[in-house]
DNA sequence: GCAGAGGATGTTATCGATGCCAATAGGGGT
DNA sequence: ACCCCTATTGGCATCGATAACATCCTCTGC
């Protein structure tokens, strides 16, 4: 018994005896002594173990309902080594993409009986990177989503992917890590070919920050498309995916007769652009067609409505949770990309070239 | 000492020493051994405890870098009783506002040295709430903030809420709890009284679910306002929140003579309601002035701009931290509301009314 | 020069649940 | 009727870090 104390007179004093007026929350202890079993009964049965009788079963439940019994989360997973918690790092924005995406990490962790931890951090820098992995790693996460577009992935960070399960969601691939992605160069080549088809004679584009490997795989695969089909590349103008970028942007483009057709790597610049051409009194899309990327909400409800590509987000994120799953369940299975396809979505932002004659008024 | 096993020959099993062929994280002893302190010392120096000399700390924290050693969260939390955790239960949504919200929750609790855990509800009836609480009591968080838009709190919910610090943000009010709101009634009074004082006769009202608090709330402000200044209420159109029932009733609005301004519940709902006006030929502000609420990113670059009332979430969420943090730290206090100033913006969407006799062509 | 104060560090018990093993109790086969 | 097998249940050690307590040591004040 623990009471065996060697020379002092008192009890032991115990952290939660003291008298601090507070009642002690009921563990696991507790509800045995009322259900007339041991611990480990208790453990068994709320832990969906096979073996109980009913009888049992039903005591145990009994005297959890009785004292409100709640099982505790820090105990499990130090006893058991098993958090049943997944870790996702994205950047600290309030993206549309981001919160989709963490919409269907949850939705699908959930269902697979994990729950979500997710370590924001504010810029791209390897340390602060490196310090959201950590923060993940001391909450025992049992594998950890990436959804950060870096372009270059450091040393640091690939030698610390290899520690713990991880998949990489549009983002740098690591030789460490499982990639689920959109494939942002046939996002960029569904737009621009659509222009093209339209008889647009070229496509200028709006990017992303360069840093982002978004930005930089819809920026090669806009240009990739433009070359394959002969037509000349126009200079890039670069954005930061805010609405006032986009309208910039296109206070710069609107001055520009040529520009027939744009191709803007995010829905929220397009809405900037298209804004700033009507102020310049350039018709959307009489005058300039414009295609986004998202499809927003908001996409179909704005004037003109939103030509657009689509991306799957809420797919990934359950895409990029079952492939954890497999990763956790089997650590040694070899990294396999996946890639979920976005979908061209036709609307009123973009419209066939007018005749060179009807251009001349 | 442990090691004196009974009567068995072998060493006792240990779960983890035994050969998975993965190497074991290491562990505080690891620490302690290689430093040559107690493990006590290096508890010490890793919280930062003063009565540490520099050449003992410098040595743990070298042993700590050395073995790229992690704390592990799930054994101080049950050593400590000390989460430093506080939870959040939103609904499952990937609206503006509840991003916005978490950013700010999320930014403030880092400040002060805690992490978030949030609890997504998909439903708002009790057993669904009920049960996010409790996953967050699993976790041992040591506060909630509730941001669940609930009409009525059931007393199963507001039993909960007694036993945990809470703080309710833009919900209900119950008795244990203290509540941080953007006064949503102010909010359609700024709106509504903006469109009065612009000349028009009466404001219809594009509501959101009723069973939403901040829902009921404006549309008490909007039809209160009406009836000070001694105007005609109009019937309630009743959205969801979404662009798409905005549109709807923007069809319905459309064909109504009468109608001049509308104050929308939302900016989502308000581009809806702009674009079924647009297609029914009746211009904005022109012929209609709209007014959203939210002043989402976008609200200032659609054509026409909208004039909205914005609600500062992130500054909320902020506000909601500092009242849980003190709350935590004096279960005692009395609950204290607080609220946070929505501000109009105006933009092109509103426009004085044209004179009667400009309206007949 | 000595006692007392307080700083620095080690020792031990403990948080609550789980894994492994032992013990006990029925049930069926021969 | 006997024995083995399996379904159920209890006992004990353990996960990793911390609080409380014990200890040792050094520095100050009279």
């Amino acid at each position: 018994m623990a009471s065996e104390t060697p020379g002092a007179g008192g009890t032991p004093v115990n952290k939660r005896t003291v008298d601090d007026g507070v009642a002690r929350q009921p563990g696991m202890t507790d509800v045995a002594r009322l259900a007339g079993v041991s611990a480990q009964t208790v453990s068994r049965t709320l832990s969906g173990h096979p073996n109980v009788q009913h009888k049992t079963r039903a005591k145990v439940l009994a005297a959890v309902e009785q004292l409100g019994y709640r099982k505790n989360n820090a105990a499990r997973i130090l006893s058991s080594g098993r958090s049943r918690t997944i870790g996702v790092i994205t950047l600290q924005t309030t993206f549309y993409s981001r919160a989709n995406l963490i919409f269907g990490i949850e939705t699908a962790a959930h269902e697979a009986g994990y729950s979500v931890s997710t370590a924001t951090t504010a810029s791209l820098d390897t340390a602060a990177i490196e310090s959201a992995l950590s923060r993940l790693a001391e909450q025992d996460v049992e594998g950890v989503i990436l959804s950060v577009p870096l372009v270059h992935v450091s040393p640091r960070i690939e030698q610390l992917t290899r520690s713990v399960p991880t998949v990489t969601v549009d983002g740098s691939r690591t030789s460490a890590t499982e990639v689920v992605a959109v494939d942002q160069t046939l996002v960029a080549r569904l737009a621009t070919r659509h222009l093209t088809e339209l008889g647009h004679e070229t496509v200028w584009h709006v990017s992303g920050p360069k840093e982002w490997l978004d930005a930089a795989s819809r920026c090669a695969g806009w240009r990739d498309t433009l070359v394959e089909d002969g037509l000349s590349v126009p200079p890039v103008l670069e954005g930061d995916w805010t609405p006032a970028s986009g309208y910039r942007n296109g206070l710069v483009l609107g001055k520009i007769p040529d520009v027939t057709a744009v191709f803007v790597a995010s829905d929220e610049m397009a809405f900037g652009v298209i804004r700033a051409l009507h102020e310049l009194g350039r018709r959307v899309p009489q005058d300039i067609s414009v295609v986004g990327v998202d499809d927003i909400a908001l996409a179909e409800y704005c004037s003109p409505s939103l030509t657009t590509v689509a991306q799957p987000f809420a797919e990934m994120g359950a895409l990029a949770v079952a492939h954890l799953m497999r990763y956790i369940a089997d650590p040694a299975a070899t990294p396999e990309p996946a890639s979920v396809e976005p979908v061209l979505v036709v609307r009123g932002s973009t419209a066939a070239i007018e005749s060179p004659a009807a251009r001349q008024p």
